[in-house]
DNA sequence: TTGATCAATCAAATTATGTTGATCCAAACA
DNA sequence: TGTTTGGATCAACATAATTTGATTGATCAA
């Protein structure tokens, strides 16, 4: 996630991949600082290949990187891909007010 | 959404409602300002129920306010919605870059 | 080496979401 | 009133996403 300006689809995968209440426990749980895959097993209480699962929704999305240590990954949130959808919805935000003319026109 | 601190299960609603094609489309269409359903209708090429069923699922989650005005239905954005979601994701990125003890911990 | 551990992947079963066409309701207007 | 129009809703169907348990590959320690 190099740009900061999302188009449609990235930013969809982007709220796909944040709309799920394991994967947002996940995020929760990352937002405190990098984790292991074996800590976040027992942090939230998944059954390893559901938490595989969904860290791989994540990081397929772009929200999460991950890197090796031995035996044992860590994960940790990229904040850019965070940072680039708060973008997108304050852009959003920007002439949203503007009253429609009525109907019939 | 009065407050803006949002809790997991009010954030992901706001999540999963977005996350959809044909609802970002209809967002897309409203951040340009309020519109009217039947020109909605057109404007996005979507039948009827179809966009009735999306339009449904943003209002539900406080994404969008309707107004009727005779027999035409006008919905906007709630920008407050998008600012809530916005501060959620800042908060995620305040502490996301500790490092993590390494494991076996 | 061998056995144990961490984590990814796969196929099958389950569950959740979205689509379609029909029907209903309320407002407007003849 | 009766009819038309804008829009919501419903049930049946279709599609997509998640869960589960088993298997695999890689790393490390004995």
């Amino acid at each position: 996630m190099i740009q900061n300006t999302l188009n449609r689809e990235q930013s969809r995968q982007l709220l796909k991949a944040l709309a799920d209440p394991i994967r947002l426990d996940v995020i929760h749980a990352l937002a405190q600082g990098e984790r292991c895959v074996c800590d976040l097993t027992g942090e939230l209480n998944l059954s390893q290949s559901k938490l595989s699962f969904h860290l791989r929704v994540l990081r397929e999305a772009g929200l999460l990187t991950d890197r090796q240590s031995g035996r044992w990954i860590y994960y940790r949130l990229q904040p850019d891909a965070l940072a680039a959808l708060e973008a997108w919805l304050a852009d959003l935000r920007l002439h949203c007010s503007q009253s429609a003319t009525p109907c019939p026109s």
